[in-house]
DNA sequence: TGTTGTTAGTTACATTTTCAACTAATACGC
DNA sequence: GCGTATTAGTTGAAAATGTAACTAACAACA
């Protein structure tokens, strides 16, 4: 029995994922919170409004895995910022559906094209093939491929 | 200019790292705050005491990049809870020495182990030449490689 | 229709995190 | 040595998050 079963924390993939997603978001959340005061649901909330069109809070549960208060909060906060509306859905009136107002447009619009300039710049540093790679497992271990 | 500059959410990393992050430690975290009482900065604590051997706040801050006033108070937690405790170190009286108790020990032991196996569980979900690819490229977004 | 169960969303409260100010000890420049 | 600047670590208050209980609307079925 060696003594090297020594376990370092940087082989601990939970770590590492961790590590790993605060470094890389940390420069991207300072534009949204410095320059629209938003916070990452908010942020979230925000772009996939942007990406499927009008939804209810619920969907975005669903398709973001975040916890209905949160959510809940965002969208107050959004509706306060007058990013986004909703309007009461008439087929059921517990369900609201939330959209995009013009002035959430223009700030989606300037995210959208910040992030995905963000993302580049991420995906330089690995060299293409690494990038894709890397999303393709983290996809996987998200859930959101088999 | 086609309608195609529509950018999708999972094609962003900092949000896909974020989710697959959040998955990931998931399971691990359910155990150690169930089992143990613990919260994720103390497991950390305590990981990097086992690794690296007895130490200070202040060196547990700069190798985990966290902000010391959490160190801090993860610190007191594991002291209640006699996993670890402090001596003042002579040489500069400002600084304190953390180091595993007895039951710390046995506590991080049996935590190990299982972060092993866990880790091992998540390996095997993407087979070993991604999981090792993997590995490398959040090792760089972490910051942890050039 | 009335009863019971379920669902969308909000609210209240407890826990955790963040931020800024603080204390105590050391280091530096003179 | 003495004043000033740093540094390690703690603390208190504010912000954010998680949890559970709640309201309002719908569904199902007698």
């Amino acid at each position: 029995m060696t003594k090297d079963d020594t376990f370092y924390s940087t082989e601990f993939l939970p770590y590492l994922l961790n590590q790993a997603a605060e470094a890389a978001s940390l420069g991207f959340r300072q534009y949204y919170k410095e320059r629209y005061g938003m916070l990452r649901t908010e942020w979230r909330v925000l772009f996939h409004l942007g990406q499927f069109g009008d939804m209810t809070a619920k969907d975005i549960c669903t398709r973001a895995n975040i916890h209905k208060t949160k959510i809940s909060r965002a969208v107050s906060a959004l509706e306060q910022k007058r990013f986004i509306a909703r309007r009461t859905m008439d087929t059921d009136r517990r369900l609201e559906e939330l959209f995009l107002t013009k002035s959430g447009k223009h700030v989606l619009e300037d995210l959208q094209r910040r992030a995905k300039a963000f993302d580049r710049s991420l995906m330089e540093r690995l060299g293409e093939e690494n990038a894709r790679s890397l999303k393709r497992n983290l996809a996987i271990l998200a859930g959101l491929k088999s």
